[in-house]
DNA sequence: CATTGCTGTTAGTATATGCTAATTTCAAAC
DNA sequence: GTTTGAAATTAGCATATACTAACAGCAATG
């Protein structure tokens, strides 16, 4: 497993997580979500098949080789081992934290990343709910779109398109709406195209586009708020 | 001051830490401390003073800027700031630390920095005993190459030099010639070109290059090991 | 003073990464 | 089936970072 350059780490990095969104992975799909030309990206992707990191199918689709995934996995793993560490050791707002790690992820050496993840406990999620590469997210978890109103919802994750707007994100933290914190869904109006959340601390309302990245598990009536005195 | 490349930052720690050495400053030395040929040197040299960052006198010695000084210093911190965290929080070993904060010191950003030196304690020295940008040694720092046989002296700071074979750290390690340790010199031989110690975890035996580059201090006869039991 | 040798510099290349403008391809829509 | 528009690709260029080979400049040495 060769070292690679930050561009290509940052490219396995997007496909890797667009594959877990199960979002289809195209070479338009990485230039919007690089900010990168088109010819720009489709030169580097070359040089990834040319290095045995992805295959490009007949439809385009491009997926990572076993190699790539590997790569992949490892730079996911070094990402939200770092925003774990800057968010509970460095106390750095759980909403900030991605923009930083993004710079630290690519600086790890395998021995960092062992001896922080021993410090840290061997943590299992990022602070935005991100489950660690091999952890899965509980089987019954749902997105917020497909929350009905009158349920009790427990924030899981926010998935990870939503880190890259700084905005947003804060919003979010004055809402609670982060993992750990539960909402009553209130009503979903097709008009507003939003979703009105209801929770002790105050009410808020999410565009369907952000609740469709929010992931949340219900919580059976008799559970609400057993976790947050 | 905008954010430059991982090469260009390589330079300015490198000019930086050369001045502190009061070495000279030439593109030749950065060709061998940087592992880098002379006309890429050049080149990078060229941009460099495009950029402002350094000046070129007349007898071919390269002097940083303010700007080029103010950017030096940071790095150093981030580096010194690395070494630290890695060795005393992560305890990755002392005499390896400097690979790692090697990468770690081009990815971090101002925040993370804040955040981590409030989180060490704001530590003045590396492991290695390297002062902070703005910390200095005691006055009565001497090298290795100046203490006279029969002197029992106190290790101050391992040399920066040195920090790039971790072979050599190692046996530095074995031999417990590290920061806080006390030596004392038993004889310094010109045929051998090598000084010899005696400490409590036995003798060692340093060659002149080595000792030229270790930093002590002299510790009177009646304070002798007072600080380590 | 001429030679030797280190240092600096030029010339010529290569690769990775980026761009704009223009062209091709292909599937979906009319 | 032809049109249309998005996606992919090609052409042409620029910059930072590397290298080797060749040459220039200058100081120390004989």
């Amino acid at each position: 497993m060769t070292e690679h350059s930050k561009v290509i780490e940052e490219y396995l990095l997007t496909l890797y997580k667009l594959n877990r969104a199960g979002e289809p992975a195209k070479a338009v799909t990485l230039a919007n979500r690089l900010d990168t030309s088109p010819p720009t990206v489709h030169a580097t992707i070359l040089r990834m098949q040319r290095d045995g990191l992805v295959n490009v199918t007949k439809t385009k689709e491009l997926a990572l080789t076993k190699e790539g995934q590997s790569i992949a996995e490892d730079i996911a793993y070094r990402h939200n081992l770092s925003e774990y560490f800057l968010c509970n050791t460095l106390g750095i707002p759980w909403y900030e934290v991605h923009q930083h790690a993004h710079l630290l992820e690519h600086a790890m050496t395998p021995m960092v990343v062992e001896k922080l993840a021993e410090f840290l406990g061997k943590p299992e999620f990022c602070p935005h709910g991100t489950p660690m590469p091999g952890t899965e997210l509980p089987e019954n978890t749902i997105t917020l779109m497909e929350a009905r109103p009158g349920m009790t919802v427990e924030v899981a994750m926010i998935g990870e398109v939503l880190e890259d707007s700084v905005d947003l994100m804060k919003i979010l933290h004055e809402h609670k709406v982060m993992p750990g914190k539960q909402h009553k869904v209130i009503e979903k109006t097709e008009v507003m195209r939003s979703i009105s959340l209801e929770s002790k601390d105050g009410p808020s309302s999410l565009p369907f586009h952000v609740a469709e990245k929010i992931f949340v598990i219900e919580i059976p009536k008799d559970k609400k708020r057993s976790i947050q005195p």
